[in-house]
DNA sequence: TGTACATCAGTGAACGCGCGTTCACTGATGTAC
DNA sequence: TGTACATCAGTGAACGCGCGTTCACTGATGTAC
């Protein structure tokens, strides 16, 4: 072969992972298959050699943002409860923090996109539905035992929605101060709606 | 004059109402100029009679679109209190309906635009910064008047996030009932939000 | 061991198209004389 | 009353540009003989 084995892999992933964090960045309209392979040191022609069309890449990156979402949340879960803390405050104040806001290209890509997703075809909105999905389900996993399964779910999904809705705030918001208190009190009030509701 | 006194400014209207509903329906960058004046009737040319440029435009659509929502939850508190029914129930329900999830393009502009907006320049997150200000005062004053000041326009801004989210979550959706049941759990946690903190 | 050929990830020119913006022009009507 | 001119909202061709997509080609290396 002409490339070593698994460099045709290794470029795919570096173009999804370019794509995944331009897409939260700049929007997915906004961003032009060209800039992102130049992102992963391409041309621009050598894109259909990996994708079938900008609509597959879309939905593998927003997969892919949704996989490293996953893990992050989970890292977060397991590192609180080693320190004998809360799980699910650790990811609501994880989520809801000052970096978070000021880097969306590394963040939720249901916060940066869940709009622009909406106007969007069902199999790209099927993939962040799911992607919603999971990390309800990680929430739901974190209030207490109690509650029963379904009502934990509707419950994870309230919160997730408080969080997705508090971070867009906040990075709307030009004034410092204000955008620091807007997540303060998102952060109060998905601790408040776990507790209370459980 | 070649046209009727208030011609000019009737055309500019529709040009701002059209463009509106388009940017909440299909998104801004997503929205051409060309077909957004052929909705009000209009060749593209005359734009720049009008507007200094397309972020101009965006500028006032959002305002328009804010001047509409700010009236219509006013009415829907006023119809409720008429009702001897509370302001606050009737917002939250009137929002997290399914007519508003189906209809973005009618809807809260902030709900619609808010992660595109984020991306924008100081002015135009400005304009939706003070929209979303402005809901949220409503939502103040109809929470209970021995919540402080302060803390009651800090909760409504938490009310509020939960509300932009919630309804992005239900449009992302494209399972129906799971749709619904979003709605639906939103409303309960607005409510309980609303409820236990004051 | 040396040569001819096959492989295929990536290149870069080209396609038709719609974008935001500019501008010389139109044409209906009001005003001046 | 009739004619010449001014006004200006709206027209439509044109601009340079970047878009998503296609395709003939390159060139480094593996395989066959």
């Amino acid at each position: 072969m002409r490339y070593e084995k698994g460099h045709r892999e290794q470029t795919r992933k570096r173009v999804v992972s370019a794509a995944s964090a331009r897409f939260r960045a700049q929007g997915i309209e906004a961003t032009g298959l060209a800039s992102l392979m130049a992102d992963a040191g391409l041309t621009h022609g050598g894109f259909y050699a990996h994708f079938r069309s900008k609509d597959d890449l879309v939905r593998e990156a927003i997969a892919d943002a949704q996989a490293r979402s996953r893990e992050t949340w989970a890292k977060e879960v397991q590192a609180a409860k080693t320190r004998g803390e809360d799980g699910l405050e650790a990811i609501v104040r994880w989520y809801l923090r000052a970096a978070h806001r000021d880097r969306p290209e590394a963040g939720c890509s249901v916060a940066a996109l869940a709009p622009e997703v909406a106007r969007n075809d069902q199999p790209t909105r099927d993939v962040m539905a799911r992607a919603a999905d999971d990390l309800a389900a990680i929430i739901a996993s974190e209030l207490p035992h109690s509650v029963p399964e379904q009502r934990a779910k509707d419950v994870s999904y309230a919160i997730f929605a408080l969080l997705i809705g508090t971070l867009q705030l906040a990075r709307v918001t030009t004034d410092r101060a204000q955008s620091e208190s807007i997540l303060q009190t998102g952060q109060e009030a998905a601790l408040r709606l776990a507790r209370q509701w459980s």
